[in-house]
RNA sequence: GGCGAGGUAGCUCAAUCGGUAGAGCGGGGGAAUCAUAAUCCCUAGGUUGUGGGUUCGAGUCCCACCCUCGCCA
C-alpha cells in the first residue's frame, strides 16, 4: 500500500548545540524511519530547520553583546554539520527566518482571523524605557514566594515555583538594569475554547493507537482544565511581523509561529523542486500520514496547539495563498519520545552535563552512536546514556555480532575465492532456510518500523544475524575447505554472503553509512542511499544555508537483493572499530567540566 | 498540589484480551579456530516499587502509599 508520508521533526532552536539526548528523542528516531519508508518506495519527506526566532535566542544575543540574527546563524551552521556527519537525512533542513516562512505563517494568521479564532485583550507588563516591553525572563527582581533576590520573571530558580512576572518585588532589567515600570499592552489570543470539543472528538480517535504518554495526557489536558486563551503576539522586534494594519511593530509568539515551520518547510521544498503544489500531496490528501517526531516536553504545542491551528485556519489558508481550498491533514502519530539521561543525572547543558554530538563526531564514529542511541532510545520511559554501557554496546553487540559476522565471511571468501562472490552447487534444505529465515525479516523488522518501535525492529536484525553466526558454527566451511570440499564450502559461503546482503539492507536504515560501506566491498557500484548537500540561497532576507537530501541515485529497496554469483569484491575491512575501555573514565572525565561554548 | 507516563534479572529493556515472567549484554562452564579473543553450545538469576483487594488465575484490573520524569498551578 503507498501513501504519502510526512516525517515532521521538531525544530531546534538556534541558541545552544544538540547533545545525544536531542538526537535520541526527535532527530534519529525521524531519519530511522525515513530512511525505511524511501525504501518502501513511499512518497516520503523530512523535513525540520532551525527556529530563529524566540527569547532564547535574544537572551544569548545579549548575553554575548552579538545580535539575535548572528546567534542563529552560528547554531544553524552547526546544526547543519551535524545531519551531514551523523547522516540525518532531511529532504529540506531550512529555518524560521526566511521570507517563505514568514509569508506562510502571516497568511496562517491572517486565515485564523477571517475565521474569527482571535481576539484582543489588554494585560500589563513591565516597560523599560530603553528596552521596551520586556519578555518575562528578562526582568529580574526579588521572589515574591520565597525571597529569593535573583528570580527570573518567568521562574524562580531558587525555589522553582514559576512566577506572575509582574508580581516581582524590585523589579530591573536584565539587560542594563534600568528600573522597568507596568505598562499597559494589547496582545492577540487565539480562542482556544471554541475547538475544545473539536479538538476532544479528534484525539478521541487516536486512542489505542498512539503512544498512551501522548494521547492520554493531552486527553487528560483537554478535560481536567480545558483549554485557555493563549496569546499570540509579543512586543519584540526580532521575530515575524504580525500582518494587519497598526500592529506591524508587534511579532508572532514563537510557540505560534515554530510549529508552522512543518507547512511553510514542505511549501519551500515544492518550490525548490519547481513544483509548487506538490505540498498538497502531504497536507490536504487524505491518504497522506504525518509523523511528529519529538520530544515529550513539546507534546501539548504537537498534539492541541498546532492541530488548533490547522482546523482554525483550514480552508481559509489555501485561498489566501493560492486560491485552493482543502481541510488541513492533522497529525496521524506523535511518536514523542521521552528523556535520556546522562550516568543517572538529567541532561544538563548550562552544567556541561551533556555528551554535546558534534564533540562525540570529532572522536567517534556515527554507526556507533546511532546504534546505542537507538538500543537506549526512550520510547516508553526515560532511559540512561552510560559510557561504561556505549562501550559494551559497540565491543559485544556491534563489533561482535554483526561486524565479526560480516568480516568473518568477506575475508574468509575473499581469500580462498579470488575476491569473487563463489558460484554455488545446490542449496541444502539447512541453506534454504536460513534464506527463507533470513528474508522473512523484510517483514518482520519493517513490522515494527510501520509501527515506530525502533528498538525492537533493530533487536530482530540483530537476532537475524546472530542466526547466520550460528549457521556458520553447523556447517564450518573452514573444515570443509581443509577437507578438500571446496564446492560444498564454496555453496555455504554464498548462502552466508546472500544472507548478509539481505542484513545490510535490514540494518540500513538504523547504520545507513556502514550498510552503504558494506555493499561497496560486495561489489556493488550503485549507492543505497543519496547524499546531503548544503545549499546557498538568497530571499529578501538575505543569503542562508539549507540542507537538502538528494536521493536519485539511491538504489535501496526494502527487499531482497540478488548477489550475484561471480561478482568482485573489494579488498575486505572492519566495518566497526573495537573501542578502548580507557574511554570510559575519558568521557566521564569530561562530564561537568566548565567548557567554552560561546558563538565567537 | 492537580493531570499524565513510568518503577520487571547485576545492566539495558520486552511481555496482544488477565493464562507457566522473556531477550540481549554482563557472570559461570564447555566447544571451535574462518573472524577485530570475535563466534557457537550449556548454565546461573526475579516475592514484577510497597501494602491491600477482585479473580480459578494479576507484571497486567481496582484502592492506598513510596520513588522518578513531563506538563500545569
Amino acid at each position: 500500500m503507498s501513501f504519502p508520508v510526512l516525517s515532521a521533526v521538531a525544530w531546534p532552536y538556534a541558541n545552544a548545540l544538540l547533545h545525544v539526548g536531542n538526537l535520541a528523542g526527535a532527530y534519529l528516531p525521524a531519519d530511522i524511519f525515513t530512511r525505511y519508508q524511501r525504501m518502501k518506495g513511499r512518497r516520503v519527506l523530512m523535513v525540520s530547520g532551525s527556529d530563529a526566532h524566540g527569547t532564547p535566542i535574544l537572551v544569548r544575543a545579549l548575553d554575548e553583546g552579538s545580535t539575535p540574527e548572528a546567534v542563529y546563524r552560528y547554531y544553524h551552521e552547526r546544526f547543519l554539520e551535524l545531519w551531514q556527519k551523523l547522516g540525518i537525512s532531511f529532504d529540506l533542513y531550512t529555518s524560521t527566518h526566511t521570507e517563505n516562512h514568514f509569508r506562510v505563517s502571516q497568511t496562517l494568521f491572517r486565515a485564523i482571523y477571517d475565521n474569527g479564532y482571535l481576539f484582543v485583550a489588554k494585560e500589563k507588563q513591565w516597560y523599560s524605557p530603553t528596552f521596551g516591553f520586556l519578555p518575562d525572563r528578562f526582568v529580574e527582581g526579588t521572589c515574591y514566594i520565597c525571597g529569593y533576590e535573583n528570580a527570573r520573571g518567568d521562574q524562580c530558580d531558587k525555589c522553582g515555583n514559576l512566577l506572575d512576572a509582574t508580581k516581582l518585588i524590585n523589579p530591573r532589567s536584565r539587560i542594563d538594569g534600568s528600573i522597568p515600570e507596568l505598562r499597559e499592552t494589547e496582545h492577540f489570543y487565539i480562542d482556544l475554547p471554541k475547538l475544545q470539543s473539536r479538538l476532544e472528538a479528534w484525539l478521541e480517535t487516536r486512542v489505542g493507537r498512539w503512544r498512551p504518554l501522548v494521547v492520554n495526557f493531552s486527553l487528560g489536558l483537554l478535560r481536567s482544565e480545558g483549554l485557555k486563551p493563549r496569546p499570540i503576539t509579543r512586543d519584540l522586534k526580532w521575530g515575524i511581523p504580525v500582518p494587519l494594519e497598526g500592529w506591524e511593530h508587534k511579532v508572532m509568539y514563537v510557540w505560534f509561529e515554530a510549529v508552522i515551520g512543518y507547512l511553510s518547510a514542505t511549501i519551500e521544498w515544492a518550490q525548490l523542486a519547481g513544483d509548487p503544489k506538490a505540498w498538497y500531496d502531504w497536507w490536504y490528501a487524505p491518504e497522506a500520514r504525518t509523523y511528529y517526531f519529538i520530544g515529550k516536553d513539546n507534546i501539548p504545542f504537537h498534539a492541541l496547539l498546532w492541530p488548533a491551528q490547522l482546523m482554525a485556519a483550514g480552508p481559509r489558508f489555501g485561498a489566501l495563498w493560492d486560491g485552493t481550498q482543502a481541510e488541513f491533514n492533522l497529525p496521524y502519530d506523535i511518536p514523542a519520545n521521552a528523556f535520556l539521561n546522562l550516568e543517572g543525572q538529567k541532561i544538563s547543558g548550562s552544567r556541561n552535563w551533556a555528551v554535546w554530538a558534534l564533540d562525540f563526531l570529532s572522536r567517534y564514529d556515527p554507526d556507533p552512536l546511532r546504534y546505542y542511541l537507538t538500543q537506549v532510545m526512550p520510547e516508553h520511559q526515560d532511559t540512561d546514556w552510560d559510557w561504561a554501557h556505549f562501550l559494551r554496546s559497540n565491543n559485544e553487540e556491534l563489533v561482535a555480532t554483526w561486524g565479526n559476522l560480516v568480516h568473518r565471511v568477506l575475508s574468509f571468501t575473499y581469500r580462498h575465492w579470488e575476491g569473487r562472490i563463489p558460484e554455488p552447487g545446490p542449496l541444502t534444505a539447512e541453506d534454504q532456510a536460513l534464506l527463507t529465515q533470513i528474508e522473512a525479516g523484510f517483514a518482520q523488522v519493517g513490522e515494527h518500523l510501520e509501527q515506530v518501535r525502533l528498538r525492537a525492529g533493530l533487536q530482530e536484525a540483530m537476532r537475524l544475524a546472530r542466526e547466520v553466526n550460528r549457521y556458520l558454527e553447523r556447517r564450518a566451511p573452514w573444515a570443509l575447505v581443509k577437507q578438500e570440499k571446496k564446492d560444498e564450502a564454496a555453496t555455504v559461503m554464498y548462502t552466508a554472503l546472500q544472507a548478509i546482503n539481505h542484513l545490510k539492507l535490514l540494518f540500513a536504515p538504523y547504520l545507513p553509512h556502514t550498510s552503504e560501506a558494506l555493499h561497496r566491498m560486495l561489489g556493488f557500484t550503485q549507492p543505497l542511499f543519496g547524499s546531503l548537500v548544503v545549499e546557498d540561497v538568497e530571499d529578501a532576507l538575505g543569503p542562508r544555508r539549507i540542507l537538502r537530501y538528494r536521493g536519485e541515485e539511491a538504489t535501496a529497496r526494502w527487499e531482497p537483493q540478488p548477489l550475484p554469483a561471480g561478482q568482485t569484491m573489494e579488498k575486505p575491512t572492519p566495518l566497526f572499530r573495537k573501542l578502548d575501555p580507557g574511554i570510559v573514565e575519558e568521557e566521564r572525565a569530561r562530564l561537568g567540566r566548565p567548557a567554552d561554548t560561546s558563538t565567537t
